[in-house]
DNA sequence: GGAAACAATTACAGATGTAGAACTAACTAC
DNA sequence: GTAGTTAGTTCTACATCTGTAATTGTTTCC
């Protein structure tokens, strides 16, 4: 039964990545953020944002990610500006040190568990094509 | 390079699990309480805990696990009950309706992403084998 | 039996996140 | 130009979670 074994391919690989390799405390702990706030900074730094999409990124409300920019840039983290065609909106951009710091998240983040690197070369690929065809993104 | 395979192995799961088929919200809104509380009953109902136990399952600390269990007693999910070896230690265990409320919850958590139904079945038996592998626990 | 250790609770302080209402400034469309 | 809309902010209130310290009852070990 195929139904079954989705389930359990789907149970496990959420066992994966929220129990067995969760990094987010170790994550905040070398940011010294909570976890919204790398996330909001990894996003910023992929490329600049509006507020509002940032909002729907986060899936928070407005006035929270006015809090969380205003941190970011304190830090010095974050920048914003003007938009250039629509001066209501506000750009969000990474500044160098920010650019840095999201390096060290994603470098923390995406460092995979050691048992998907020890899994036979052929395994691997095999695994690697099939997980590509299930993110849309 | 195997290395950046699971790099993006990793990756893509990450996405998978937190981003594409997030049922957090959901089964908050179904359930009508936190998602820490729907673990704290998830792992009640799985088997009876001591709250030292169930503190460190949630990784939260003792005096919030005492309210997570007052709130989930208080609305008849769970029961305390005195340890008959040493009784210094509460026994918490799920009710008929706890157990009721968690199924619910397990439901919707552990409906696979129609992404991985839809993997040609012998791709999908290959990827259950091989994720079996990354599951320690 | 007494000291130390442990489980759970209580009390408390504080950080973090959620949410609504009201406001300003800027844009759009008639 | 004026009415309606949108982006962002401020203010406020609240729910949720985290962390420390002290307290109670119980067990363990000498």
């Amino acid at each position: 039964m195929s139904e079954q074994a989705a389930s359990r391919v789907w149970q496990r690989m959420r066992a994966l990545v929220l129990e067995q390799h969760d990094r987010r405390r170790e994550v905040c702990a070398e940011l010294g953020m909570s976890f919204i706030k790398v996330k909001a900074l990894r996003r910023i730094a992929r490329g600049p944002l509006t507020m509002r999409e940032l909002t729907e990124q986060l899936s928070t409300d407005k006035p929270y990610t006015t809090l969380v920019v205003d941190y970011l840039e304190r830090r010095g983290l974050v920048e914003r500006s003007v938009h250039p065609d629509d001066r209501r909106c506000k750009i969000v951009t990474v500044t160098a040190a920010g650019q840095a710091a999201s390096k060290v998240a994603e470098g923390i983040i995406n460092e995979p568990p050691s048992v998907i690197l020890e899994l036979p070369p052929a395994e691997l690929a095999a695994l690697d094509r099939t997980v590509a065809k299930l993110a849309v993104d």
